[in-house]
DNA sequence: CATTTATATCAAAAAAAATTGATTTATATC
DNA sequence: GATATAAATCAATTTTTTTTGATATAAATG
């Protein structure tokens, strides 16, 4: 046995279930990738995109940012608004912002004024 | 062509490199999974555990755990020091508090005594 | 010094995620 | 109304990650 053994939590009600375990990967999942965290960099640094726009900024087939915005849209990291044929991708800055660290300012998520 | 188009920042010479991204991106994929969250909410919530507590906290073999501490501890996100043929994991509280929000305090980081 | 215990590593199999190119849907334009 | 454009979806393939059980290493214990 552990000779410098401290009681892990075992059995405490306090701790968080399988279901908060899983949401936080869904999320973390969907910052996984550097190609996403770069789709979520240019979303932060504009007000709204849309696919076309990330596309000729990003080397990335169209096919393939339709997949991975929504991972993040799925996520709950990033909303879509539909205007015609084009949809515009904004960063879900309250979600953003409980997720990562203010450090984090202004690459992944936005100014926090509520801190500091 | 975008009828809303804003120009987004291809060409910036302040726009994060590929290495940046996947920097990043090793952070995020090792805590993109449950298991590993879970791992790290009994690391985070103990000052030292080694393999063997956390094995009969969760219920998970011995060899999975070893894989899954690895993949923490090569994102560096936590550390590890060896006592004869034990193992104890820490928190790297300085990455992880500079990763995650204040709010998922104290879940996956500890308490930010520089903040609010 | 043989045995047990703690942990890490390995190779093979299984599962999950990403990529590709084609197709579909819907709207806009000529 | 035919054609072009924007974006989503699909099925097949490829790549990556995870799981499994076995084995290796090394320290502790009898």
């Amino acid at each position: 046995m552990n000779p410098l053994s401290i009681p892990l939590t075992k059995g405490n009600t306090d701790r968080p279930d399988a279901e908060f375990f899983h949401s936080y990967e869904k999320k973390f999942k969907a910052l996984a990738d550097k190609k996403r965290l770069e789709i979520l960099y240019l979303i932060t640094n504009s007000t709204s995109v849309c696919v076309c726009d990330l596309s000729e900024t990003i080397d990335m087939q169209q096919s393939k940012l339709s997949y991975h915005l929504k991972i993040l849209l799925d996520a709950n990291l990033i909303t879509k608004e539909t205007k015609g044929t084009w949809s515009y991708y904004q960063i879900n800055q309250k979600e953003m912002n409980g997720l990562l660290s203010n450090q984090l300012c202004c690459i992944f998520r936005t100014e926090d004024s509520t801190c500091c």
